[in-house]
DNA sequence: TTGTAAGCGTTATCAC
DNA sequence: GTGATAACGCTTACAA
């Protein structure tokens, strides 16, 4: 293994100091044209390669930016992570992703990692509101920490998320509309609770009842998962229309009707959350709640850069919280066309 | 901002020099047990956390492990990232990630970015075979590389993947068993060429004709693709056997089918790749090519920890490869049921 | 058992 | 324009 190449080396190759070399390097315009030129011929011939850990030691600050989720395979959340990754990469930033698994323990693990590795700033999908006491030190000890959930609770740090209560909402009356006055709904837990408010919103306001057992509750977002709990839903005859906060609980809810022979939506209009491509290529087009991904990063990524430069007026500041408001993408499977 | 706190500012507070508070900190057993328990009660009063950066500096080590795939949806990978991410955390390491879209020169810099940053050592699935010479280079710099593709050319670093060109061999054999003489495949182009191979294998071992018609290459792996690639290979009529490098694929295969009256596997049998939660939920349940995940993930972690341990006898050794060996998961698509 | 001093590879400050 | 020198926060000899 060949020894790491140092400014130092390059230096010594040159009869030159490390400061020149240094300053050399990144083009200073203090350094004469030629010796900048020698000095850049030199470190490429050597493959010098830049150490960035001494370079952040130094100047106090890695370039890194933290990302915090639950689970990588959750595909509305990774694909976050992947505009966000390359919107940082643009501006010289990287990215450590770590992942919770929804664990309150975990989550809070990675917290102190990424602040020990002197990261930038954090992006953190929450699992949940537990860690809000260590969120609230992060913030007022002056590092960003940008929080990609929110809702009608008062945030504990700056954020920018999803309307969910608005989608669920929406894809409620869009439901009550159509005539449907029993309406299912399949729920992720604890980290749905802006969706399940919605939906009892609407209930409320058009005087429905609610029923507790129309509310199927699973452990997380997948096929299985959905198949289930429609045929927990669904046990004492079918229910007219079902509201479920994730994609693929619903196509999961969907084949579980399509073995018992019930007809989406003739016999039950089905609504998901997040508009996966796999809604759009069901066998029976899912109508699912959606949003502008693109907007989303973009403003939280700005609103990380922005908080990483005002970082000292930020402490003093109200946190500050950007909405993305959500619409339906109507298709088959809800009835409506 | 309250200034972060160092082990000066514990040495300090105690009166104590900062190599004492170092080693209290890490419980060395050369510390009195009284001073090691005020030196920690105090970081913990003071909410003491440790600069990694300078630590990595020291001991030029980072505890860093670099991932670099195409993109973070694609699900196969972000799994395996996934599973890695755990794996890497329970022996201290993280993992910064980054994604090169497919783009030869994007891997390259996310190569150069991550040496840059000192990371332990770096998996790969890498886009194509051009940044081979970087890759050898890196290798033999001492850098443990582990590729996560592979075959039958000589790989350029270690190297752990599943053995793609058996898949496809088997997914076709499958098909010509089944009494298929003509059959589909549906490729992403360069990064499949160890499964067009696999293919091309059965039709030379079974003297099928091989016809250019009879592939279909899109760009990436989603099921529009998959539904283009369809309505191309099928132009003509149905092709009565197809087989999709990804699942994805043959699901957007399978909506062309369906809305053009042919039934699954009826008129059109149809094999894909990778075993996604979603091939067992689509209306006719996919057959699909599969594999151990876990067996992957912890065997390529493994070797990496090996090759940091060895890091200078490595240089001289010849790559080492692991294979992962596919099977076929059958269901109802390929019409053996 | 504890303290002193050197060093990791940069950048920043200030002379010359 | 270029070069000493100090500093960043920690670890690791080695000395006391």
């Amino acid at each position: 293994m060949s020894k790491r190449i140092r400014q130092e080396d390059i230096a010594k190759e040159l009869g030159l100091s490390i400061n020149t070399v240094s300053l050399a390097l990144k083009n200073s315009s203090r350094i004469n044209e030629e010796t900048r030129s020698k000095v850049q011929q030199v470190a490429k011939a050597l493959n010098y390669i830049p150490n960035s850990i001494a370079r952040s030691l130094v100047q106090k600050k890695t370039d890194v930016i933290g990302f915090i989720l639950p689970k990588m395979t959750n595909p509305v959340q990774i694909e976050t992570a992947q505009q966000m990754e390359r919107k940082l990469l643009t501006s010289g930033y990287n990215m450590m992703l770590m992942t919770t698994d929804s664990d309150k323990n975990y989550e809070s693990q990675a917290l102190d990692i990424l602040l020990s590795r002197q990261v930038d700033g954090i992006f953190l999908f929450p699992t949940n509101k537990h860690n809000q006491d260590k969120i609230k030190s992060i913030r007022s000890a002056g590092i960003p920490l940008v929080l990609l959930s929110g809702g009608r609770y008062k945030p504990s740090s700056d954020a920018v998320y999803m309307n969910q209560f608005s989608g669920a909402y929406q894809a409620t009356e869009h439901l009550a509309k159509l005539g449907y006055r029993e309406i299912g709904f399949i729920t992720g837990g604890a980290a749905n609770v802006e969706k399940f408010d919605g939906y009892q919103a609407v209930l409320r306001d058009r005087q429905l009842e609610f029923r507790e057992e129309l509310v199927a509750r699973v452990s997380h977002f997948s096929y299985e998962q959905g198949y289930k709990a429609a045929s927990k839903l669904m046990a004492n005859g079918p229910v007219r229309a079902v509201l479920a906060s994730s994609d693929y609980l619903a196509l999961g809810a969907l084949r579980w009707c399509r073995e018992r022979g019930l007809r989406v939506p003739e016999d039950v209009a089905l609504i998901g959350f997040d508009d996966l491509e796999a809604a759009e290529y069901a066998e029976v087009p899912l109508t699912s709640v959606t949003y502008k991904g693109e907007e989303l990063t973009t403003k939280a990524v700005s609103l990380m850069f922005r908080l990483i430069e005002e970082q000292e007026r930020m402490t003093s500041k109200e946190p500050e919280c950007i909405e993305i408001n959500p619409t339906l993408s109507i298709r088959k499977s809800c009835g409506a066309i």
